[in-house]
DNA sequence: AAAATAGTTGACTAATTAGTCTAGACGGGT
DNA sequence: ACCCGTCTAGACTAATTAGTCAACTATTTT
């Protein structure tokens, strides 16, 4: 139940925002009565907390796959931004929407009035980065690319993805990050013929 | 009276969000009673609208004036970037957070719900990137970048920025922006000595 | 001065909100 | 059979929400 109601959150603040989710509807969704809800999470607040850290867990193992060092480094880049591409065309079949990233839609809202939530959606980035960072040290390492300070390069690319990803989702628009491949390769400075075996 | 309405909307949307800014809110902080609000503006909705439309058109001559043909136009990034992170900077000062882009804030918010405010952030979004692609375009013409296809590279730089006032927003860190200016030159291409006389 | 227009007031509704509380269901251990 | 910890049920509160409305004032037009 307490994952029934973790996905349901997710799912419904994912679609709609933070703000318009509510409890009951969390609740209704779920399958669960108020009185489980406030047995699980102390706040409306604590559970969104506890959603993303579960989204995160869901997805752990995917990203380590994805990222894994037996891959050449800049092509992990091009599976992880074809993953999400997909995963975002899949949901935007569900619901109609291309709904960008939860961590930076549900933060950049509560970010100046939640603490709780800011503070986990700031850790969840954190370890995301850091995929980031050790694909760009390695591709540095191998000569593929340029980057003297992989953590900076990490934190631009990362940025500039999910700026990406924000725009996907206002304009509702997939096609933006239709060739985000491309762009990455361009911002990590990669020659055009570095990625595959060209 | 409708001034003071879409300013205080404005504020407390930027500074909060949209979901927590309540129409009561925006009243009392404009001096204004409910009668005067609905007077002017059928719905809290379309009062948003309104309020980034002002504020489009209070920014407007300034942008022109940052991305004036007169100014080299790698430099007129430069400007801008400042200019951003200072204004930015003395919000912090006033309200204690560092709040990142409206747009894309309020976009991201209300975008798979709200159409009217969805196409308002949209449409201005387009004439904010009209100022990027045409420094861009001047600066491939001197020769400065390459850049074949200015609108491209005018929408990725502009992701990547509206990224890095997202994050900076979420983790409440005007750092990130401090050294915007060489993260573009970064993303654009341009050799460290094409921007300034050294 | 009369009339029309523009703007203001604040009480009101009806719905929704997050969160509380008491009563009880369920199953395992003794 | 009994207890006890885990979990569920759903009615309840008190506050807040967006939006309405009819009466009022001020300003302009005729």
């Amino acid at each position: 139940m307490k994952k029934r109601l973790t996905d349901a959150a997710l799912d419904l603040m994912w679609e709609n925002s933070y703000g318009t989710t509510s409890v009951d509807a969390i609740c209704e969704r779920a399958g669960a009565k108020k009185g489980s809800f406030y047995y699980f999470f102390k706040s409306k607040s604590e559970l969104t907390a506890a959603a993303l850290e579960a989204e995160w867990n869901k997805n752990k193992a995917n990203m380590d796959a994805l990222f894994s060092p037996t891959i050449p480094p800049l092509e992990r880049f091009d599976r992880y931004f074809d993953h999400v591409h997909d995963r975002l065309a899949e949901l935007q079949r569900e619901c109609g929407s291309i709904l960008g990233c939860p961590l930076l839609s549900i933060g950049s809202e509560v970010s100046t009035q939640d603490k709780v939530v800011r503070d986990t959606v700031d850790r969840i980035f954190d370890r995301k980065i850091k995929y980031f960072e050790s694909a760009i040290r390695d591709a540095h390492a191998q000569g593929l690319i340029e980057a003297p300070d992989p953590q900076a390069k990490a934190k631009t690319l990362f940025a500039c993805y999910h700026g990406t990803l924000a725009q996907a989702r206002i304009q509702n628009d997939l096609e933006l990050l239709r060739n985000f491949k491309e762009i990455a390769m361009d911002v990590l400075g990669a020659k055009p013929a570095a990625t595959a075996s060209s």
